[in-house]
DNA sequence: AGATGGATTTAGACCAGGCTAATTATTCTC
DNA sequence: GAGAATAATTAGCCTGGTCTAAATCCATCT
């Protein structure tokens, strides 16, 4: 199967649209992901449903076959290790990391992302918390962090796991100090879609809306 | 500038065929290089004389501009850099690196070969014993070692340069087990356009045509 | 110097991936 | 259950990069 990376990116964003509202995925949600009219989606599900990488019902949504999530996961795996290896020896950060490796992740072989994954000590985990799959493209188990909105008001917390793909979630957490490895304390769970947390570092508020902190895995410290 | 990897490989090209000449470009030699028909050749020439790349005189070659150059030399900048990692990081042969680098090159960006650059210590050439261009886009003075050409019968070298854009010549000389380090002694330098060595490794005789043995840049060894 | 052959360009077509405008399905609301 | 609103698709066009077939340039050779 011969991708071109635009394809690629289709199949990447009906994956995670179909994880976050897990169902099937509708043309506009494409198109908003995608920054790409409706009618363009329209057309490239056509060519993904005949190539058998998706099912694809007009009017009525799409979801990805076996084959399509197969190429989803080797992309993620690509994505990832080379993530690892542009902060760990490049030291890129967090916030900065992703987009170097989205553009890679299209074009590295598996040749090259098997020799990363074994120069890196074949990591399980990404540094942003998020799971690495494995050579046959089995997704390790559930993360074991947990998200800061089942926290109470006062637990103090490592941030393990932060939502990175949306830039202006990544600049908002990235401009309050708030990434792998922060140290933080739960101040406020609202029932009106808000958390807000108080950095170690920093001893300001940092407010939350519920999408967000939902997205944020982090170990409670033992004292 | 916004290049496709398209219109970059017909620059490379470009610059390649006028230093194996040392002349202007014509038409089909591009378009061997590139496997692609001279229509097709033509009408890339056109579009890259529009936008200042190249000096496109039609029927009679094409010339890089300064412009035009300095893309070339990121992107081997980027090429040579890579392959170095692949090589010293990830255990590629000198080989089978190439083609790796070929398609990356075209996807990293400038902040990703910076930091490559320091992650790797700033070399100044690549395993294959070519110069690599610095930061300024600068290459290194010619390259210190002596084509195979230059010897005479008897004499004791290490091979320090070998041609491998070529994959006929690659396989042909990886094949024969000369590559960069190889010991070897120079058997005969015909005037036929041959030149024939022995590997201390083989024992056996391998003969090279002129044109490859020119391409193989050697040191004396000093016993 | 003119004819001929090889190199090159022009003409016209195709595909992928994008767009806008218009049409058609579906869903929501009263 | 009928219209209105919204979502999705169809129709038709564009650009970049490719092709084949046809026309044209140019160098060479008698």
């Amino acid at each position: 199967m011969d991708l071109s990376p635009v394809a690629e990116d289709y199949l990447k964003a009906i994956y995670h649209l179909e994880d976050e509202y897990g169902r099937s995925v509708r043309t506009t949600e494409i198109s908003e992901e995608l920054d790409v009219t409706s009618p363009t989606v329209t057309s490239m599900l056509d060519s993904l449903d005949e190539r058998g990488l998706v099912d694809y019902t007009p009017y009525q949504g799409v979801e990805l076959t076996d084959r399509g999530e197969e190429i989803v996961l080797q992309l993620v795996r690509n994505h990832r290790l080379l993530e690892t290896f542009l902060m760990e020896y490049l030291d890129y950060s967090w916030s900065t990391v992703h987009d170097e490796a989205d553009r890679l992740e299209h074009h590295v072989s598996d040749e090259f992302t098997r020799r990363l994954a074994r120069f890196l000590g074949e990591p399980a985990t990404d540094p942003h918390g998020d799971p690495i799959p494995d050579a046959d493209l089995r997704m390790p188990d559930e993360s074991p962090y947990t998200p800061l909105t089942e926290y109470e008001p006062g637990d103090n917390v490592t941030v393990e796991q932060v939502p990175h793909r949306d830039p202006d979630v990544r600049e908002y957490l990235s401009q309050h100090r708030i990434g792998p490895g922060t140290r933080l304390v739960v101040d406020e769970v609202s029932p009106i879609d808000l958390v807000t947390v108080v950095p170690s570092s920093t001893d300001t508020s940092v407010a939350l809306p519920t999408h967000v902190a939902r997205r944020i895995g982090a170990r409670a410290v033992t004292k």
